[in-house]
DNA sequence: GCCAACGTTGGC
DNA sequence: GCCAACGTTGGC
Protein backbone atom coordinates (compact mmCIF):
# COMPACT_ATOMS: atom_id res chain seq x y z
CA UNK A 1 0.00 0.00 0.00
CA UNK A 2 1.38 3.56 -1.27
CA UNK A 3 1.09 6.76 1.21
CA UNK A 4 0.50 9.97 -0.08
CA UNK A 5 -0.14 13.46 0.65
CA UNK A 6 -2.45 15.84 -0.89
CA UNK A 7 -2.98 19.78 -0.71
CA UNK A 8 -6.02 21.65 -0.80
CA UNK A 9 -6.95 25.26 -0.03
CA UNK A 10 -9.65 24.88 2.99
CA UNK A 11 -11.21 27.82 1.28
CA UNK A 12 -12.01 25.73 -1.96
CA UNK A 13 -12.03 22.73 0.26
CA UNK A 14 -11.58 21.83 3.32
CA UNK A 15 -11.37 18.25 5.68
CA UNK A 16 -14.48 19.41 7.16
CA UNK A 17 -15.98 19.41 4.19
CA UNK A 18 -14.82 15.96 3.41
CA UNK A 19 -16.31 15.25 6.67
CA UNK A 20 -19.40 16.51 6.48
CA UNK A 21 -19.75 14.50 3.38
CA UNK A 22 -19.24 11.39 5.15
CA UNK A 23 -19.87 8.50 4.65
CA UNK A 24 -20.50 9.85 1.12
CA UNK A 25 -16.75 9.97 -1.05
CA UNK A 26 -15.72 12.84 -3.26
CA UNK A 27 -14.45 12.60 -6.34
CA UNK A 28 -10.95 14.60 -6.09
CA UNK A 29 -11.19 16.94 -9.52
CA UNK A 30 -9.13 19.61 -10.90
CA UNK A 31 -5.34 18.20 -10.78
CA UNK A 32 -4.04 20.01 -13.41
CA UNK A 33 -0.21 18.84 -13.43
CA UNK A 34 1.02 15.75 -14.98
CA UNK A 35 3.50 15.03 -12.81
CA UNK A 36 0.52 14.85 -10.12
CA UNK A 37 -1.74 13.21 -12.43
CA UNK A 38 0.46 10.35 -13.62
CA UNK A 39 0.88 9.60 -10.20
CA UNK A 40 -2.76 9.89 -9.10
CA UNK A 41 -3.54 7.49 -12.66
CA UNK A 42 -0.24 5.04 -12.30
CA UNK A 43 -0.09 4.62 -8.35
CA UNK A 44 -2.65 5.27 -6.77
CA UNK A 45 -4.61 2.33 -5.66
CA UNK A 46 -7.73 1.31 -3.79
CA UNK A 47 -6.92 1.11 0.06
CA UNK A 48 -3.87 3.73 -0.26
CA UNK A 49 -3.56 6.29 2.92
CA UNK A 50 -3.26 9.84 2.39
CA UNK A 51 -2.72 13.04 4.43
CA UNK A 52 -5.15 15.76 3.91
CA UNK A 53 -2.69 19.01 4.27
CA UNK A 54 -4.13 22.52 4.17
CA UNK A 55 -2.35 24.87 1.71
CA UNK A 56 -2.23 28.38 1.29
CA UNK A 57 -4.28 29.27 4.18
CA UNK A 58 -3.21 31.19 7.58
CA UNK A 59 -3.01 27.47 9.11
CA UNK A 60 -0.96 25.60 7.04
CA UNK A 61 -0.39 22.18 7.64
CA UNK A 62 -1.29 18.26 7.75
CA UNK A 63 -4.98 18.04 9.26
CA UNK A 64 -6.01 14.85 8.57
CA UNK A 65 -6.34 11.38 6.78
CA UNK A 66 -7.97 9.93 3.64
CA UNK A 67 -8.36 6.66 2.20
CA UNK A 68 -7.98 6.28 -1.64
CA UNK A 69 -11.60 4.46 -2.05
CA UNK A 70 -11.59 4.82 -5.93
CA UNK A 71 -8.96 4.42 -8.70
CA UNK A 72 -8.43 6.59 -11.56
CA UNK A 73 -10.99 7.49 -13.48
CA UNK A 74 -11.40 10.35 -15.98
CA UNK A 75 -12.40 13.47 -14.56
CA UNK A 76 -15.44 14.87 -16.46
CA UNK A 77 -14.80 18.51 -15.23
CA UNK A 78 -12.64 18.78 -17.34
CA UNK A 79 -15.07 18.36 -20.06
CA UNK A 80 -17.48 20.95 -18.67
CA UNK A 81 -16.66 24.17 -20.46
CA UNK A 82 -18.96 26.27 -18.25
CA UNK A 83 -16.70 25.01 -14.94
CA UNK A 84 -13.40 26.60 -13.96
CA UNK A 85 -11.71 23.09 -14.81
CA UNK A 86 -12.33 23.21 -18.10
CA UNK A 87 -9.61 21.81 -20.31
CA UNK A 88 -10.82 21.86 -24.49
CA UNK A 89 -7.93 19.67 -25.06
CA UNK A 90 -9.49 16.97 -23.16
CA UNK A 91 -12.46 15.12 -24.52
CA UNK A 92 -14.29 11.78 -23.66
CA UNK A 93 -13.14 10.19 -26.44
CA UNK A 94 -9.03 11.04 -25.29
CA UNK A 95 -9.42 12.24 -22.03
CA UNK A 96 -6.27 14.14 -20.54
CA UNK A 97 -7.60 14.38 -17.04
CA UNK A 98 -7.64 11.95 -14.45
CA UNK A 99 -9.05 12.09 -10.64
CA UNK A 100 -9.66 9.34 -7.73
CA UNK A 101 -12.10 9.04 -4.92
CA UNK A 102 -11.19 9.58 -1.26
CA UNK A 103 -13.23 8.88 1.85
CA UNK A 104 -12.68 10.88 5.09
CA UNK A 105 -11.43 8.59 7.84
CA UNK A 106 -10.25 10.91 10.62
CA UNK A 107 -8.78 14.20 12.04
CA UNK A 108 -5.32 14.09 13.45
CA UNK A 109 -5.54 15.16 16.90
CA UNK A 110 -4.10 18.39 16.30
CA UNK A 111 -2.47 20.25 13.06
CA UNK A 112 1.12 19.74 12.23
CA UNK A 113 2.22 23.10 10.75
CA UNK A 114 4.74 22.92 7.58
CA UNK A 115 6.53 25.13 10.22
CA UNK A 116 6.92 21.87 12.52
CA UNK A 117 7.75 19.56 9.71
CA UNK A 118 10.26 21.39 8.30
CA UNK A 119 12.08 20.79 11.45
CA UNK A 120 12.36 17.44 11.71
CA UNK A 121 15.37 15.43 10.02
CA UNK A 122 13.22 12.51 9.32
CA UNK A 123 10.98 14.70 6.28
CA UNK A 124 13.43 16.29 4.71
CA UNK A 125 13.18 14.03 1.52
CA UNK A 126 9.69 14.80 1.99
CA UNK A 127 8.76 17.26 -1.64
CA UNK A 128 6.35 19.44 0.70
CA UNK A 129 9.20 20.72 2.80
CA UNK A 130 11.69 21.54 -0.16
CA UNK A 131 11.82 24.62 -1.53
CA UNK A 132 9.98 25.40 -4.53
CA UNK A 133 7.57 22.73 -4.31
CA UNK A 134 4.43 22.97 -5.86
CA UNK A 135 3.13 19.38 -6.12
CA UNK A 136 -1.02 19.31 -5.11
CA UNK A 137 -0.21 15.70 -4.54
CA UNK A 138 3.06 13.34 -3.48
CA UNK A 139 4.15 10.38 -2.19
CA UNK A 140 5.14 9.49 1.05
CA UNK A 141 7.51 7.14 2.08
CA UNK A 142 6.21 4.76 5.18
CA UNK A 143 9.22 5.30 7.15
CA UNK A 144 8.03 8.92 6.63
CA UNK A 145 4.27 8.89 7.81
CA UNK A 146 4.54 6.22 10.41
CA UNK A 147 6.94 9.12 11.37
CA UNK A 148 4.05 11.89 11.36
CA UNK A 149 1.60 9.66 13.15
CA UNK A 150 4.46 9.00 15.61
CA UNK A 151 4.50 12.59 16.54
CA UNK A 152 0.75 13.90 16.31
C1' DG B 1 -0.55 41.58 -1.52
C1' DC B 2 4.00 40.27 -3.02
C1' DC B 3 6.90 37.51 -5.44
C1' DA B 4 9.94 33.26 -6.22
C1' DA B 5 9.58 29.06 -8.39
C1' DC B 6 8.27 26.64 -11.98
C1' DG B 7 5.06 24.68 -15.59
C1' DT B 8 3.03 25.82 -20.05
C1' DT B 9 2.49 28.19 -24.34
C1' DG B 10 3.64 29.77 -28.68
C1' DG B 11 6.65 32.31 -31.94
C1' DC B 12 10.56 31.53 -34.41
C1' DG C 1 13.62 22.33 -30.36
C1' DC C 2 14.73 26.67 -28.01
C1' DC C 3 13.39 30.02 -24.98
C1' DA C 4 10.90 34.36 -23.65
C1' DA C 5 6.57 35.53 -22.03
C1' DC C 6 3.03 34.40 -19.32
C1' DG C 7 0.09 32.17 -15.79
C1' DT C 8 -0.29 29.68 -11.52
C1' DT C 9 0.99 27.98 -7.07
C1' DG C 10 1.55 28.78 -2.59
C1' DG C 11 4.62 30.44 1.23
C1' DC C 12 5.56 34.55 3.46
Amino acid sequence: MNYWLIKSEPEDFSIDDLKALFPRTEPWDGVRNYQARNMMRDQMRMGDMAFFYHSNCKEMGIVGIMEIVRESYPDYTSWDSDGNHFDPKSTEENPRWFMVDVNYQRHLSRLISLSELKRYSQLSELPLVKRGNRLSLMPVQSTEWEFILSIE
